[in-house]
DNA sequence: CAGTATCCGTAATGATACTG
DNA sequence: CAGTATCATTACGGATACTG
């Protein structure tokens, strides 16, 4: 089987040893999926992420985000109001990683359910 | 823009805040993505892969494949011989990542580049 | 509301040496 | 060759309190 319909001779490495590994230095966080899982649907407020994902902290969340927008990304948009409003959305660049994120939800939906059998049976033989 | 295709109030959570969350746990380790991507042409041995992700040790490496072993998407085959030989290679299941994988391929081979110039800047402005 | 600022524990990773 | 074992370090992430 070959798989690989790319030529990667002329890829240039950057530090990286192939352009997954680049990939992970983007999406790799903890969270970083997530978050921009749910920013596909379009632009979302601070709170309301953190409502969207239980398992993290205000001070994880501030720093993905901004590792996110340092990479470009999401877009923050401040109004300026009291109370304050802050929506963060996907740019165009941003975008681009949709299809990555939707294969990791397509396989999530699909095969949850055995992995987590699959790790009750593994914790019995422990 | 609703790109939300799926049903997801069926999804059963399992500790899980969405699929995509699980999808992480499975493939979210710092090398994983890496490893299974070497492993899509065909088996390797642990020497060999070694060589190929050359940022890993070989006690991170252990780890990462026992992991993945555990989780049933690859496969760990010993041959008895001296000097020891064993090869790693995707299950079926692990087959079905191959898609995500891919797409984080794509997505490295296009818009490194593009990642690498943009950090510089964001240097300078620090 | 949308963050910062501190402090702190632990899990992740690394370096090095050793082995069937 | 394909690992373990041990020790050290760091980075990741959490709890809590405070603020424009």
């Amino acid at each position: 089987m070959n798989n690989q319909q790319f030529d990667l001779s002329n890829w240039q490495s950057h530090g990286y040893s192939c352009p997954v590994e680049a990939t992970l230095d983007i999406i790799g966080g903890k969270w970083k999926s997530v978050i921009l899982y749910h920013l596909i649907d379009g632009e979302i407020r601070f709170n309301e992420l953190k409502r969207l994902v239980p398992g993290i902290t205000q001070r994880m969340l501030t720093l993905q985000l901004r590792e996110l927008e340092r990479d470009g990304i999401i877009h923050r948009e401040v109004y300026k109001q009291v109370p304050p409003k802050v929506e963060y959305s996907l740019t165009s660049f941003g975008e681009t990683l949709i299809p990555i994120i939707k294969s990791m939800l397509h396989w999530g939906i699909e095969h949850t359910e055995k992995i987590v059998q699959h790790r009750e049976q593994a914790e019995v033989k422990d």
